[in-house]
DNA sequence: GCCCGTCAAGGAGTA
DNA sequence: TACTCCTTGACGGGC
């Protein structure tokens, strides 16, 4: 028996005017001659957000929902070079505990996913250096909530820089510069162009990180298309994390378009997946990666009301009886 | 209030 | 080597 939880990505399309991901371009941040007063409204912007975070986490109660990705746009310039000694932290103390206080409170199970540019693989040092400003940036942020940041944050492997196999050596290399902190914050995700679910899971099972699956990434690039063959190495992955295995969920856009994220989920290539799973492990946690963000995980749900050998434990978590 | 160019980032692909 | 595109949500000028 598996229970799954479905969750989506920073920002709801039915709780209006809660953007989590307001900010200031760096060129306008130096239009504004009081370089103080500068920085006062990039701290006003990150209050908003934050507030938006709490809003959207308290919508999320209000639906069964108890998995979350959060925007890593909260703090804007945070993690700008010119911007390197501004304490935003401790400027925002409070927003940041009542968010962390509200999710331990409610059983959440919120995280990030840096954008592509943090690069790990690099050999290029500064590329280097400002990945572990962005690490460092979102350790920052799950400390300042108060929640284990224990892997919290999903990258992509990074460049194929022209020779696959050499760029997967470069990651474990440069793995050992990571600190140890950030180091436990990390899972790794296969990606929709350069390493697939083998090249993850060499680097995984190389160096305990938890694999984030991707479906959709997966039928856009594989070695073998039929991930159930490699599906124990993945859960395998998971054997030390103290949270439930992690699954991106979503639907080709068009053939034309295939790597685009299409407006909702298709529920037959969802409910594949589900039996395909079920009984390899406790419990599965859906992050729902669609353009239509909470409402197409409603749709979805909606979808899979009536679906034989399901069993609603709320709003979006079910149990598909395999056994029957 | 809508439209659209711009902002940011690193890498891939093309000329 | 130099460029364009990719991706994302938001900003902000123009109408």
């Amino acid at each position: 028996m598996t229970i799954f939880r479905l969750g989506y990505v920073a920002m709801s399309k039915t709780l209006k005017n809660a953007s989590p991901s307001q900010t200031m371009t760096h060129t306008r941040f130096q239009t504004i001659p009081d370089r103080e007063a500068a920085i006062r409204k990039l701290e006003a912007i990150a209050r908003s957000n934050l507030h938006n975070t709490l809003r959207l986490l308290k919508h999320n109660l209000a639906h069964d929902i108890s998995f979350f990705r959060m925007s890593s746009k909260l703090v804007p310039l945070a993690t700008h070079e010119d911007l390197r000694n501004w304490r935003y932290i401790s400027a925002l103390t409070e927003e940041l505990k009542a968010i962390g206080d509200y999710a331990k409170a409610n059983e959440m199970r919120v995280d990030f996913h840096p954008d592509h540019f943090v690069v790990i693989n690099t050999h290029d040092k500064e590329i280097f250096q400002r990945a572990m400003i962005v690490l460092k940036y979102h350790f920052m942020l799950l400390h300042g909530m108060g929640i284990d940041p224990t892997h919290r944050c999903v990258l992509h492997l990074g460049g194929r820089y022209q020779d696959k196999e050499q760029a997967l050596e470069s990651f474990i290399e440069n793995w050992a510069l990571v600190p140890s902190s950030l180091q436990k914050m990390i899972m790794i995700e296969n990606d929709d162009k350069s390493f697939t679910l083998e090249d993850c899971l060499y680097v995984c099972e190389k160096l305990n990180i938890p694999l984030v699956f991707d479906l959709h990434h997966h039928l856009a690039n594989h070695s073998d298309k039929n991930w159930v063959n490699a599906w124990s190495r993945v859960v395998n992955t998971w054997k030390s994390s103290p949270l439930p295995l992690k699954m991106h969920i979503s639907t080709p856009k068009s053939e034309e378009k295939f790597k685009s994220h299409a407006d909702f989920i298709d529920p037959e290539m969802f409910l594949d997946f589900v039996k395909n799973v079920s009984g390899t492990i406790p419990q599965i946690d859906c992050m729902i990666e669609a353009k239509q963000k909470d409402e197409a995980l409603f749709r979805l749900v909606n979808d899979l009301k009536d679906a034989q050998d399901i069993t609603w434990v709320d709003n979006t978590v079910f149990q598909w009886n395999s056994d029957q």
